[in-house]
DNA sequence: GGTAGCGTAATTTTT
DNA sequence: TTACGCTACC
């Protein structure tokens, strides 16, 4: 069979890791090295050069997009379906492996998946009943602390809390309470998903023997996000028999706040033996200008497995770098630029504004709008995370199951059918008391004739209805299910009659939740469709937008903008407490995964890139002074070119960013002199106080004073 | 059962 | 400043 074209087009370094003999692997992959392309072809290259069956191939990734994306590109390589092939999240791969051995990882088996929002609600019940006030104990803290725990393999169990350490022993509490919810519901959350994968592999040798006889070769996507226990559960699972091709960058390690260890990509030579380290380094991305700029951020940290990045592409354009009055001027000034951007005839989508977090965007949305520019932001709530979709499927998951607690508590007076919070907080005690179900509350509060009459009747109706329901879609196909159900719960109605758009948006999403049914194909056949459903909207919550092929300008936070690509980058808010964080700069681990997100934003610029960052900023309703961020300083000061406006005050930058201290008086500014500022126009200089990178000029322009920072200000004498 | 009013907190996000 | 969640009322 011929394998060359397997090996075509790829460099040096791609083909060693491409054709190496199955063994395991560290593929150290910079930024826009080819990555994907390289797993892709490495999985092609086993199956058709070295014979391996897909059967024995499992390939790990983060998101569902990446592991799509990786099916396709297989596909298309291999010209063929790729069934047999494992390729998935590791919640998605948990999941199937919980399925499958549901008995041996001791979960019923109609599981439920618990998403995070009916997680907390959970938590927040849990500890309401154990009487805890959760303005001293706050849910979400409970949840960040349970799910902290699952990423490190701890069962409450498992956790001593110090002496006298109350934090700790309250949190342990809640968390036991939680785990015997979950137990008893049938409920399963996203870390718990892992914990018991890898829980699984420990308690049932056989299983884990019969799937390390069945894999030839484990694949893993962004092996610098995997957390303890996703890490644990792969180890245990290639034994010392199972090569693995861990591929990733240290230098774009972002999520460590969420559980993501980089120390497991830096001991990945020490725990799988006679690793084989390649290094991607060419980059067929960015300019070199652009490769220079992130090689010189990320110099700065420390601990990296080492890695530069180059191209034998063209030098390209200096970086510019915008010092702005405020976020006003900033805004303005982005929008200026990719006016001029379009102007040359780019596309508005070849450009995309990064910033570090959520709060900025609103200022450079108004400018865009100000200007008619469209644009699109990434994240926000996604199509499954809706208020209405989540509650028609909770419809559907309490139909499937009636001890879905969640579920239930979600609906139950959603429309509203006079089941008032008296009623439910009763139910919750009867089924605590009697350690069962919501659902088997109401049919004991039936039986017994608890409750007010009126109440116990609202409640009869409901299970009434959802029982009705249940039998009367029982021969239906999926999307006339959905369809009957958003009707006969009168939840359609519900949101009609609700005011404004709101109302109309909510229904435009039931009715897309029918056709998302219609489309929906189930693959297991063991499995109820509906089952299979409820579970892929709990795994993959959808996009975040419904029309992403209009021409706009992309703006998304640096997280969000992680495997992405444009010509144009524009970073924005580059000071210091804003980018780094002020939460992250105390700390010198967290202050690194800041410049590692620095270098990622960096590398997402093809073409172009652009910072700009804001002299002042209103922040919490105060105005903030921030100086530019470290890592503007940190790139090497001959790629970069600052815009500011001819003959301006500024002094050069690289005396600035180096030397930022002197004195106000020697920019050469007097009182009384008039200047202009791009944004404000004309002014006169009123007052000048403290020196260096303190100093601030006070200026009188029309619309009144506004503060300074002398140094980093646009100004223009007059 | 819906809403006005108050208090509080305020990175980053996928599964 | 703003946005959200909770409480107190109609």
């Amino acid at each position: 069979m011929d394998v060359s074209d397997i090996l075509d087009g790829l460099n040096e370094a791609q083909r060693s890791a491409v054709a190496a003999e199955r063994c395991n692997q560290l593929v150290l992959a910079g930024a826009g090295s080819g990555k994907t392309r390289v797993l892709v072809h490495r999985i092609a290259w086993l199956i058709r050069a070295e014979g391996v069956s897909p059967y024995a191939v499992m390939a790990v990734t983060f998101t569902n997009k990446a592991a799509k994306e990786m099916r396709g590109r297989i596909e298309e390589m291999l010209g063929r379906p790729t069934h047999g092939l494992w390729i998935g999240t590791f919640h998605g791969l948990a999941h199937r492996l919980l399925q499958t051995h549901w008995a041996e990882a001791g979960l019923p088996q109609n599981f439920q998946i618990l998403d995070s929002d009916d997680q907390l609600r959970l938590v927040k019940r849990i500890s309401r009943e154990l009487g805890l006030d959760d303005a001293k104990w706050p849910p979400k803290q409970a949840q960040w602390f349970i799910n902290g725990q699952k990423d490190e393999g701890l069962r409450a169990k498992h956790i001593d809390p110090p002496m006298g350490d109350l934090y700790t022993k309250t949190m342990v509490r809640i968390y036991e309470a939680y785990e015997e919810a979950c137990q008893r519901g049938g409920l399963v959350d996203f870390a718990e998903l892992l914990l018991r994968a890898h829980e699984l592999w420990l308690r049932s040798p056989e299983t884990l023997r019969h799937y390390q006889e069945r894999f030839n070769i484990l694949l893993v996507d962004e092996f610098q996000d995997t957390n303890s226990i996703q890490y644990a559960w792969l180890r245990v699972l290639a034994g010392d028999a199972i090569p693995v091709v861990a591929v990733g960058d240290d230098d774009q390690s972002i999520y460590g706040w969420r559980g993501a260890k980089i120390e497991n990509i830096q001991r990945f030579t020490h725990d799988f033996k006679d690793t084989q380290t390649v290094r991607l380094e060419q980059n067929y991305r960015s300019t070199k200008t652009i490769l220079d700029a992130a090689n010189g951020v990320i110099g700065h940290n420390s601990g990296r497995l080492g890695k530069d990045l180059w191209t034998d592409g063209d030098e390209g354009e200096p970086i510019k770098l915008y010092a702005g009055f405020n976020e006003q001027d900033e805004a303005r000034f982005i929008v200026e630029q990719i006016q001029a951007w379009t102007d040359e005839g780019n596309t508005r989508r070849s450009s995309a504004i990064l910033y570090r977090s959520n709060a900025q965007s609103r200022v450079i949305e108004e400018a865009l709008i100000r200007v008619g520019l469209p644009y699109r932001i990434y994240g926000g709530q996604r199509f499954y995370e809706r208020l209405e979709i989540r509650n028609a499927l909770a419809y559907l998951r309490l139909m499937t199951g009636r001890g879905d607690d969640p579920a239930l508590e979600r609906v139950i007076n959603t429309p509203t059918r006079g089941i008032g919070s008296k009623t439910i907080d009763e139910l919750r005690s009867v089924a605590r008391e009697h350690s069962i179900s919501m659902w088997q509350a109401i049919e004991l509060v039936q039986e017994r004739g608890l409750l007010a009459a009126r109440a116990r009747s609202s409640v009869a109706g409901f299970a009434a209805l959802i029982n009705e329901l249940d039998s009367e879609t029982l021969e239906l196909p999926l999307e006339e299910m959905v369809e009957h159900i958003i009707h006969r719960t009168g939840l359609i109605d519900f949101h009609k009659a609700e005011k404004g758009e709101r109302g109309q948006a909510r229904v435009e999403n039931l009715e897309e939740l029918v056709s998302a049914a219609k489309t929906f194909r189930a693959e297991d056949e063991t499995l109820s469709p509906v089952q299979q459903f409820l579970d892929s909207a709990a795994l993959d919550a959808g996009d975040s937008q419904a029309d992403p092929y209009e021409d706009s300008v992309q703006m998304m936070t640096l997280h969000s903008a992680k495997g992405l690509e444009f010509p144009l980058v524009i970073l924005a808010g580059l000071e210091e407490n804003l980018f780094p964080h002020r939460m992250s700069v105390e700390e010198p681990g967290r202050l690194e995964e800041e410049r590692r997100l620095a270098y990622v934003g960096i590398t997402r610029a093809q073409q172009k890139l652009l910072i700009t960052y804001a002299e002042s900023r209103r922040l919490h309703g105060s105005e903030t002074y921030n100086t530019p961020s470290r890592f503007v300083r940190e790139i090497p000061a001959d790629l970069i070119e600052e815009v500011r406006l001819h003959g301006g005050l500024t002094r050069p930058l690289v005396e600035r960013l180096q030397q930022p201290i002197g004195s106000a008086n020697d920019s050469g500014l007097r009182l009384g002199q008039r200047v202009l500022h791009p944004m404000f126009g004309e002014g006169m200089v009123l007052n000048i106080e403290g020196r260096g990178a303190n100093a601030r000029i006070e200026v009188n322009f029309a619309e009144g004073s506004k503060w300074l920072v002398l140094q980093y200000a646009n100004l223009q004498a007059l």
